[in-house]
DNA sequence: GCGATAGTTCGTAAAATATCGAACTATGGA
DNA sequence: TCCATAGTTCGATATTTTACGAACTATCGC
């Protein structure tokens, strides 16, 4: 994997985004990502199998809620937070806060 | 059926809330009600089967964001937006607006 | 080049969800 | 009481989603 595929934010939509976080792994990473800033998948993977939890990041990638980038052997990630207020405002204040 | 249950608002999490808006029916269904005010069931099909239209009913209303009453013969729907704003303050605004 | 580490992809099995027809229930009105 | 209307419940099927092991890929350091 050299880069991953992100959706622009003018692609993402709200049901997406729902269907995202209507897991409870998911709403816990997006949810740590905001509290602590970011990590990497392993750093939030809960001790779960790393195939489980990649096909969670791929969802959240998707959904448009998080930014991955490669950084030498880890994959470092981020909540897309200002561009998901400038697209939905208020959406992830109320979901984070 | 003589009184639907509700769930009481301290119980609503997020997670199902999500869940049930992360379906393209229910989302519209939701936003419906927020532009038209109370609705009967059958306002609200789309032309879809009954049985289909009570499923989805009975998510919204387990997720807390549905409120039916008996009105006579036929089932008014309501958001419940206000006890929603109180407890998760901003989340129906910006799911709405 | 050779490990070691971090994650992805694939295949599959299990669980949850959506959809719809058919039968049922409750209410109001003739 | 009988009928029509509105919606629920049941049962079956099809689709989607989750979870996980195994094999694979990419990068770093030696």
């Amino acid at each position: 994997m050299r880069a991953y595929k992100h959706p622009s934010i003018d692609d993402v939509t709200m049901e997406e985004i729902f269907h995202a976080l209507s897991d409870p792994v998911r709403l816990g990473i997006v949810r740590q990502l905001h509290r602590e800033g970011d990590q990497t998948c392993s750093a939030l993977d809960g001790g779960r199998p790393k195939s489980t939890v990649s096909h969670h990041f791929r969802v959240l990638r998707d959904a448009g809620l998080v930014h991955t980038r490669v950084e030498g052997v880890t994959h470092m990630n981020a909540l897309r937070r200002k561009e998901l207020d400038e697209r939905f405002p208020g959406l992830m204040t109320a979901v984070l806060g």
